[in-house]
DNA sequence: ATTATAATTCGTTAGGTGGCGAACTATAGG
DNA sequence: CCTATAGTTCGCCACCTAACGAATTATAAT
């Protein structure tokens, strides 16, 4: 019961959604993450504790960077068929439309550029000359 | 996004998870699952209230007495899935079957005995006599 | 009609949750 | 070593929510 509920918390929350829905086709840096949400990085990095600890998503760290993914298919049965259902349920969504368009522009930004933008301060190897 | 989300956050509590894979099998009324549930008669109508405007769950009303039903085959598919999702999740769970064990109790009692039982007042038809 | 009662609605309260910024940790780069 | 920085943790605040009892509604029984 505990799991379950642990699950269906992490599900009842539209950004935590959002995020699920992204990484359905591809891992994410939580710059990428971030940007995609439009929410301060600290809030960001709960909502995705929040994920990993029901089992949904896995994580990894390469260097400074953090990268999340959807739990894979060696994870118990109950998280695999709530991915599919939430993912499958949310197919047609307009707000997941418009997040998977911003995702595009979004990955065609360097991870450094999304983190400085997100400092306020302008991005460097663009803005010098 | 706003029928999903309803339904998660319909799904994110322990209560409402116990009455979802109590109705499972068979439509209960309200004071059955007051008893089970052990809580106030208000709060139990609340849960049932959620339930119900998620789709979770179908209702009628037969005189005084009001019944609660899983949502059936007419449902749309995210919560027919949603529904299957969590009695399989939780079919197994301990809480769930203490919750048919007593279940099977409750249902030795004549609903009306339930009510007065939750008054605290004794059953007269058995106290009598 | 009056009373009893199954259930809901309302008002309140305590605890949980999402949001942010500041401080902290750990790694990369000078 | 020292600075910069990606990400997390912490402290705080605003809001939401589950719980209860009281009041209300609607139906049955006397």
């Amino acid at each position: 019961m505990r799991e379950v509920l642990s699950l269906t918390k992490a599900l009842a929350d539209k950004s935590r959604l959002r995020v699920l829905c992204t990484l359905r086709d591809r891992e994410l840096c939580v710059c990428q993450i971030i940007e995609l949400l439009g929410l301060a990085p600290s809030t960001v990095s709960k909502h995705l504790s929040i994920l990993h600890q029901a089992g949904l998503v896995d994580s990894r760290k390469e260097g400074r960077w953090g990268y999340y993914r959807l739990a894979g298919e060696d994870a118990p049965a109950p998280v695999r068929a709530a991915l599919a259902w939430v993912t499958d349920s949310l197919s047609s969504s307009p707000r997941i439309g418009k997040d998977a368009q911003a995702l595009k522009r979004i990955l065609k930004c360097a991870p450094e550029d999304l983190c400085r933008k997100q400092d306020g301060k302008p991005v460097r190897r663009r803005t010098s000359a």
